[in-house]
DNA sequence: GGTGAAATCCTCGGGGG
DNA sequence: CCCCCGAGGATTTCACC
């Protein structure tokens, strides 16, 4: 799959504001407005372009407390493994999870209200899943950046 | 900030789909178009929903290696700290950055095509950083879930 | 890749509970 | 305050060049 300075232009700007319209959009690229269409449409039927999605300030819906947490299984056999990445992608509290090398064996990225939810989440949901051996928390001090897009 | 059950339930589907028409929403909703609309701008007008993006999936654009470092800084004068911030900010490979509590100062996640890319990261891009002291890195061995969605 | 037109959607004034 | 209707103007979408 190959992108012209074009298309890299045009998946930059979507990703930064996926609201403009077309016509915008063929301004910026000196383009017609059907030539937009069809680039979008391209990109979205290639699975370049997953999806269009709105982004909600954490603060402003009183999520403030960000905290990530290392976690090494007890045991690794195939259906604990899969037991547990399954139980933790119910967790709404956790918005990214990760399998990583090293010495633990998953990372996850944990939204809660404060550190008092952080302790009632690790507590009475996170550790309720079984085989979790040890585990290892930070926290989030400032979000220095934090950006959706990536550069093609 | 208060957000009844219908506020919530928008906020769930434009988080999951910003391109559904208001129709859709109204259908959804139980709601007419032009509640939705008003109900649409009031969120962006307070700043709940921030802006509008389009997600690439990485593995389509040649960004298949991700990989999280750990950093810590020799010295946390306020000025080589806001110096190494706004440096790490201007690289494109680094997609977040933490400031977290712990053994290390901050977090990174970066994004490149494989480990030579990452290599060539380390070697050439951020360990010209200043102020640097150790670096710990681990590398993204599956990813089991990632959302860009806050339950409200 | 461009033009033009139809279908659809966004947007807002006006009005009701 | 929150909701609905309706209409004008903008936008998306597509057949055709």
């Amino acid at each position: 799959m190959t992108f012209d300075a074009i298309d890299q232009k045009l998946i930059h700007l979507l990703q930064r504001d996926s609201k403009q319209t077309n016509k915008e959009l063929s301004n910026k690229l000196n383009l017609s407005v059907t030539a937009v269409y069809e680039r979008i449409k391209k990109l979205e039927n290639q699975g370049v372009i997953s999806r269009y999605v709105a982004l909600v300030n954490k603060e402003k819906v009183d999520k403030s407390f960000v905290a990530f947490c290392h976690i090494k299984l007890t045991q690794h056999a195939q259906d604990y493994v899969v037991k547990f990445e399954k139980e933790v992608t119910n967790l709404q509290e956790v918005l990214e999870c990760y399998h990583i090398s090293g010495d633990y064996d998953y990372l996850l990225k944990v939204l809660v209200k404060d550190m008092e939810a952080f302790r009632e989440f690790m507590v009475n949901r996170l550790t309720k899943i079984n085989h979790i051996g040890s585990t290892h928390s930070m926290f989030m001090i400032n979000e220095v950046k934090h950006t959706t897009a990536i550069t093609v």
